[in-house]
DNA sequence: AAGTGGTCTAGACCACTAC
DNA sequence: TAGTGGTCTAGACCACTTA
């Protein structure tokens, strides 16, 4: 029976919200790693103090919250960025005939700058605070269509360097899980009408100045604090965003 | 025990998917309209001949869709698509400085057509049904900033006038609700970049052919059955599109 | 066969609302 | 005070996975 984990039954509201509190906790600290598999529902019944259903009704929470992946007869996971699993979660561009494909990414560009106000206060961290920006070069069906600029604060990505970023072999997502104990576990997303840049229209052979549709993403972590900020411009012409709901083959 | 109610056991799968499918075919057939407080759990659980935990658990699925409202002490009510209430579940235009605000609406026209091969298939009836079309301009802090094209099949909604849709007040979505028992459950949302036709133009006070943010969206109703196919067309000159769940605060 | 999560039960007690 | 939904329990039994 570990006292570290022992709760008090009388603050922060319900005894599942408590557990569920508590497993997230024990998330952040890595103490389960993404793709991992977690103590089974009688262990952490007995470690959090509570019955099985008790537990069960904190773990449901996670599980709909897409941070935990039930598996009958295998166990619990801690959910996991892949390439071939709940990418098109957060990747939403479609060919207008809605298929679908995996873009193939090239890394245009990196450096290291510091952040402007506006970026800071989006992200939630002080202006001039040391930043990653990179941007990335999407091909869909073999051209060109979305260009990713990523915004990173190196406080939260210590040592990342671009040579990491051109070799990692899954989803960014799966690489700041893997590499630096980041989960992304929600995004807020604003659409408008923009402009494109002199080198997004080379990228995405259009003319400068072309309408493009810009989405302006914040990613959260576990602790709902924000980690990427990014802007995505996307010819819409043969594409689109789809907002909506995947249904369950969203895979 | 009403023998109307008893469900077979070995069907379906399990027992609250069952209890569940059934209180979605009584929501359907309109025993419990918009607005009005379903029977207590304890109740409910003898009428489908299941215990409360079971029955908890449909009702949980059901509240998690935003088809049923529970309320502490109250009851458990059939979810109403009001002005004050959920409205910026499905209305995602907010300022750019992320201020909400409610849309005046004109209703520019009104007509009856016949449904085109395209709109047919989306809407899942037969190519020349018969098909309500009329459009809405809808103005935010004073300004019409947003363009509605709704298309309605008349079998699902018979007897459609412009005068009701004039007289209606409250939500669209709570005419229908109201006045033709369709509870719109869900959308699907498509987003693109399309030019402004000349009325539009005109209305938005824009010049001909200037790129808007077009939302192509499909309304589903209980069943799942496609109720409304509507073409959307925004300004983002000052406006934008907000694709992320809402916090709690949505109301 | 053993271990996992999935479902279901039959209650107890608490918190909130209305009268 | 009575009735509602909200939480929690301690188990039983089922279905699935691995070995």
């Amino acid at each position: 029976m570990s006292t570290v984990t022992v709760m008090p039954t009388s603050l922060g509201g319900t005894r599942y919200k408590e557990v569920k509190e508590a497993m997230l906790a024990a998330l952040t600290a890595q103490e389960w790693k993404g793709g991992e598999v977690i103590p089974s529902e009688k262990r952490l019944a007995e470690r959090f103090g509570v019955s099985i259903g008790t537990l069960r009704k904190a773990i449901d929470e996670l599980c709909a919250e897409k941070i935990l992946i039930r598996h009958q007869g295998l166990g619990t996971f801690v959910a996991q960025h892949r390439r071939d699993r709940h990418f098109f979660r957060f990747f939403r561009v479609v060919r207008r005939d809605g298929e679908r494909t995996y873009p193939a990414v090239t890394l245009v560009n990196f450096k290291k700058t510091k952040a402007s106000a506006l970026i800071a206060a989006k992200l939630g961290i002080e202006s001039g605070a040391r930043l990653f920006v990179f941007t990335n070069a999407l091909a869909l069906h073999g051209k060109v269509v979305v260009i990713d600029t990523v915004m990173l604060p190196e406080a939260t990505f210590p040592d990342l360097t671009e040579t990491m970023l051109r070799d990692r072999t899954d989803t960014l997502y799966n690489f700041y899980q893997d590499a630096f104990g980041i989960n992304v576990t929600g995004t807020d997303e604003r659409l408008r009408i923009a402009r494109a840049s002199e080198l997004e229209s080379e990228l995405l052979k259009i003319d400068v100045a072309s309408p493009v549709l810009e989405v302006e993403r914040i990613a959260y972590s576990l602790n709902q604090k924000p980690v990427e900020y990014r802007l995505t411009r996307i010819n819409t012409e043969e594409y689109e965003y789809i907002a909506s709901k995947m249904k369950d083959g969203e895979s």
